[in-house]
RNA sequence: GGCCAGGUGGCGGAGUGGCUACGCAGCGGCCUGCAAAGCCGUGAACACCGGUUCGAAUCCGGUCCUGGCCUCCA
């Protein structure tokens, strides 16, 4: 079974073929790292991550980029504002951001690349531009000249024409053509700033994800990922750059998007103040609750966050890791992985087609069909999920409030209590924990326990 | 205004021509000291109007509606 993806460059599923046999380059654009990470930045964080476990599987060589944005108005502007240096906003927040992907059961990329260690790099592109008329200066600025490339614009299917009939904002006056935009800008002595060949600066967005893409994937590579806000103007810019500095190689031969995240039927965005952090989630919600929610949808449809969703996911793993009780957490063999959970994934990772598979599984399991319980463990994994032993899964919550041997403890009380038929204090001891929030559940001879709301 | 996605049962969510997923919730039952879980059974949908076809949720045309992008944004 071929994996096929959905090519927004095509506007078609196609099957998947690496360039070089074997061997796999994808680049994701990663956070800017101004703020804590939000549901939306988690989204291609949790798709992609399937993605590449999925390639792994299938490939010898996969190599997963995915960049730190460390330079940015934004994180100036962050810094302002909580009277913060720089490089303290930027440590910061991409250390939470690794925590909460951690969280989340998303796997570290092969390669993490930060922009501000990738300047030279990025001059060097700059100056290749410039050098082949692609690019110019102007006013301190170097601006990309839209109107020198005849594919601008293929990717995102738009015309500049009715791009500048469009356009909302004031075209600097500077620019020969009002698309053109950034490679580097100016910095005033109070912004961070390089040495160039234009002045001290600082570069624009776009540029860094064609430098380091380059450096670590090579000119052409073949799957390049992100959100689907960025086709324009951000992927079509590092691919119209790209190609002009590569003499006309494409970037990327499969462009991968995933869709947006709307909280409560609410478009989320600072301005509606429902922004929801991963960390705040993460205060009442496990982690791989947060995945299961977000692979009950397909990656490119719009997905509306909430709280039934989530609960939906929590009792599905209830669900899932009660049947897997008696099979290791590292089980996985390649063996073991069911068909219908792995065609699922290659038909451009439908992952709520592979979630009803898993579903099937458990029923069989829970029929006693012993192989059906570790095809579950095992497929499951597939998708980052079912990774940890049941019992840690059921014992772990936020907010515990009682130590586990005291729960113990009054399990086996209550266990003596029902053996010496004494029902009522039996209930007693059970109304007492459910009130502490653990659910008891007796099952061939054995009391399991689990946190419960 | 332009471009791009969508509109499926009470809710979530797959499905590109025929066999009417799946999960949650509901209803009836089995099981259980109680309960939970599980199991068996059961009702319920394809935005609207035309068209193509023996046959359409699925293809074509139109209408209405929703979301996204066009400006920083995952």
């Amino acid at each position: 079974m071929g994996l096929s993806l959905y090519n927004t460059a095509t506007h078609t599923k196609d099957p998947f073929e690496p360039l070089v046999p074997d061997t796999v380059g994808m680049y994701v654009c990663g956070p800017t790292v101004y703020d804590l990470a939000h549901i939306g930045n988690a989204r291609p964080a949790v798709v992609f991550d399937v993605l590449y476990r999925l390639l792994k599987r299938q490939y010898k060589n996969v190599t997963y980029v995915r960049n730190i944005t460390d330079v940015d108005d934004k994180i100036i502007d962050a810094a302002k504002r909580n009277d913060e240096t720089i490089e303290s906003v930027t440590a910061r927040t991409s250390k939470a951001y690794h925590e909460d992907m951690a969280e989340l059961g998303a796997m570290q990329p092969d390669i993490e690349p930060r922009a501000t260690a990738h300047l030279p790099q990025m001059i060097e592109m700059i100056q290749n531009l410039i050098d082949l008329g692609n690019a110019y200066e102007a006013e301190g600025h170097v601006l990309f000249a839209v109107a020198e490339f005849a594919d601008y614009g293929k990717l995102s299917r738009r015309n500049r024409d009715e791009m500048l009939a469009g356009a909302r904002v004031e075209v600097a006056p500077y620019k020969r053509d009002g698309a053109d935009f950034v490679l580097w800008k100016p910095s005033t002595d109070d912004q961070p700033g390089w040495e160039s060949p234009w002045g001290r600066g600082r570069p624009g967005w776009h540029i860094e994800c064609s430098a380091m893409s380059n450096q670590y994937l090579g000119k052409t590579f073949d799957i390049h990922g992100g959100g689907q806000d960025l086709i324009f103007p951000h992927h079509e810019n590092e691919a119209a750059q790209s190609a002009c500095a590569h003499d006309g190689a494409p970037l990327a031969r499969y462009w991968v998007h995933n869709g947006f995240i709307t909280i409560d039927g609410e478009k989320m965005a600072k301005s509606v103040g429902n922004v929801r952090s991963v960390r705040q989630l993460l205060e009442s919600h496990r982690g791989e609750t947060i995945r299961l929610a977000m692979l009950g949808t397909h990656y490119r449809k719009g997905l509306d966050w909430t709280d039934s969703a989530l609960k939906l996911a929590d009792k599905a793993l209830d669900k899932w890791y009660e049947a897997v009780k008696d099979v290791d957490a590292d089980t996985g063999s390649a063996d073991h992985i069911d068909p219908a959970v792995d065609a699922a994934l290659n038909d451009d990772l439908n992952t709520p087609q592979a979630i009803t598979a898993l579903h099937a599984l458990a029923s069989d399991a829970w029929a006693g069909n012993a192989e059906a319980a570790v095809k579950l463990r095992t497929s499951a994994q597939l998708l980052g999920l079912l990774g940890q032993d049941s019992e840690s899964w059921f014992h772990s919550h936020v907010g515990v409030t009682l130590d586990e041997t005291k729960i113990d403890a009054m399990v086996e009380a209550r266990n003596a209590a029902r053996a010496a038929r004494d029902f009522a204090e039996a209930d007693r001891i059970r109304g007492e924990l459910e009130s502490a929030g653990i659910a008891l559940e007796d099952s061939a001879g054995k009391t399991y326990w689990k946190r419960s709301g």
